[in-house]
DNA sequence: TTGTCATATAGCTGAACAGCTATATGAATG
DNA sequence: CATTCATATAGCTGTTCAGCTATATGACAA
């Protein structure tokens, strides 16, 4: 699932102030952040950067929350770090805290 | 770089015991799986698995000893973990223990 | 109800990828 | 020195994937 641009759609997320503070209509870390800005940031089109953030989406890694309109992107915390200990079963690593 | 093959040969040498107890040459334990056993037990053919087996060796996550005429394939744990560790921090999540 | 704006969908293109067969290499054996 | 066996390389094919443009949708604003 995790492509590059995916990841990097993550550590964008990680931190929305840093990243999309100029977002003006709703607070990024309180609402997440809308996909333009998103797209912006990857500097890719829209509708690529709308199929990389549908497949996080599918994939659980992040909620998409509609608002008037804008959909507003955040990361899901459990989602994530439930996916990393996964992986670590998966391929039978224990983890070392980070 | 972990695609589901690869992923699967990762599990695979992680209980060689297991997987490749038929090896005669050498203890799969202690020397590591040769390429032809790996190539069969995932059901493709010897180029393929050979390829997998070089990209999992570029990117450290196992070792290949030659010895004679076999290629014994070995799980490298630090950097398997390390990786993981790595991949927690770039999209900043705290792991928790496997 | 028309226009505007954010997002979604359709459809295309070129690159990357995983599989295959055929063949080369290189070491050990007869 | 020829043969055999494990592995590597070359080269092809079909599939997946990420990007694009064009266009549709759906909601709000005028």
């Amino acid at each position: 699932m995790a492509s590059a641009q995916r990841l990097r759609i993550l550590q964008l997320l990680a931190d929305p102030q840093k990243h999309f503070g100029q977002q003006r209509s709703a607070d990024p870390m309180t609402f997440g952040v809308c996909m333009t800005l998103i797209a912006e940031a990857l500097a890719v089109a829209q509708p690529t950067a709308s199929r990389h953030l549908d497949i996080l989406r599918q994939a659980g890694f992040i909620t998409v929350q509609r608002h008037l309109k804008w959909s507003y992107c955040k990361r899901d915390e459990a989602a994530i770090s439930g996916y990393l200990t996964w992986l670590g079963r998966e391929i039978s690593v224990t983890l070392t805290d980070g």
